[in-house]
DNA sequence: AGTTGTTTTTGAAATCATTACAAAATTACA
DNA sequence: TGTAATTTTGTAATGATTTCAAAAACAACT
């Protein structure tokens, strides 16, 4: 009880530490994300939701990751080309995806911190990177059985 | 003349390097790719080939782009979430996308060449480091006129 | 050249993600 | 409360991509 309370006012705060209104939806969205870390899409979010909440819309996903992703509060990762995933994680960090099963993995950035470029062509303001290739799962599936979609 | 049928000679040998039957589709759209180092859509070079070869069907821009990055011919990128777009470079290099005008600019990677990382959830094969932010013409145009859409 | 089998291209239709829009619901606050 | 501003909702439109089957091009062989 008390750790789901937590996430709630952690949800709550960090809406608006970043200057959002917490509405019923977007405190349902922000929170999804802190407590999925799989980098869901619109879809995922909005399935997942519904059954708690049957009067979400499509719509309104969209429009509250987009004012999420406007004021910083959730990253919008473009890895892969289908379809737009979300990150409520905050720290910089690495992503790898893998080509068969389609799951996202964190990938830490220890001290490979990677400079932002410098000039006068462009100011800088996200960096994103990308890693592609396979899964361990899908590398030991690859013989066998088909195992797609597991991990979305 | 010379530099004309070069390109279509290094297009040519390119495909062939990677194991791609040169028709005369696959030759336009490589040779499209090694001269126009603007990161195209699709779109882009259905609209831009068509003149010239009227009975092109965008589904074979599809196709051959699907065998080119298969064959690691050309580089799919996905810094855009809208739409992907293709590189015909080789070397290793990162990308700056304008959120304004939608232009990608080619980022040298000099030395910050940035280790591939070792893990036993996976086996990497590709990466793709993007940058977002804004470029010179719009940080510019900025106060002024709307200049979308002038770099894509 | 002519035949046959394989590969590639083509265009139309279908699908899927996303956006536009206007009405309904909710919220802020005078 | 009442009124204005914000947010949510559902439907319809758009845009990118995929599917598919027929036509065209190509390769190998006679």
């Amino acid at each position: 009880m008390i750790s789901k309370t937590t996430t709630v006012n952690d949800a709550k705060q960090h809406l608006i530490d970043h200057g959002i209104r917490p509405s019923v939806q977007r405190l349902a969205i922000m929170k999804y994300l802190m407590e999925h870390r799989t980098h869901p899409t619109v879809d995922k979010i909005y399935n997942d939701l519904r059954p708690s909440m049957p009067t979400l819309s499509r719509t309104t996903v969209y429009n509250t990751l987009e004012v999420l992703v406007e004021h910083d509060a959730v990253l919008e990762l473009s890895i892969d080309s289908h379809t737009s995933h979300y990150d409520g994680a905050t720290a910089p960090h690495a992503h790898f995806r893998c080509r068969r099963c389609g799951a996202i993995i964190d990938v830490d950035m220890k001290d490979l911190a990677l400079a932002t470029p410098e000039s006068s062509e462009f100011t800088v303001e996200h960096v994103e990177i990308s890693y592609t290739g396979l899964c361990a799962r899908c590398i030991n599936d690859n013989n066998q059985d088909n195992n797609q979609d597991n991990n979305l």
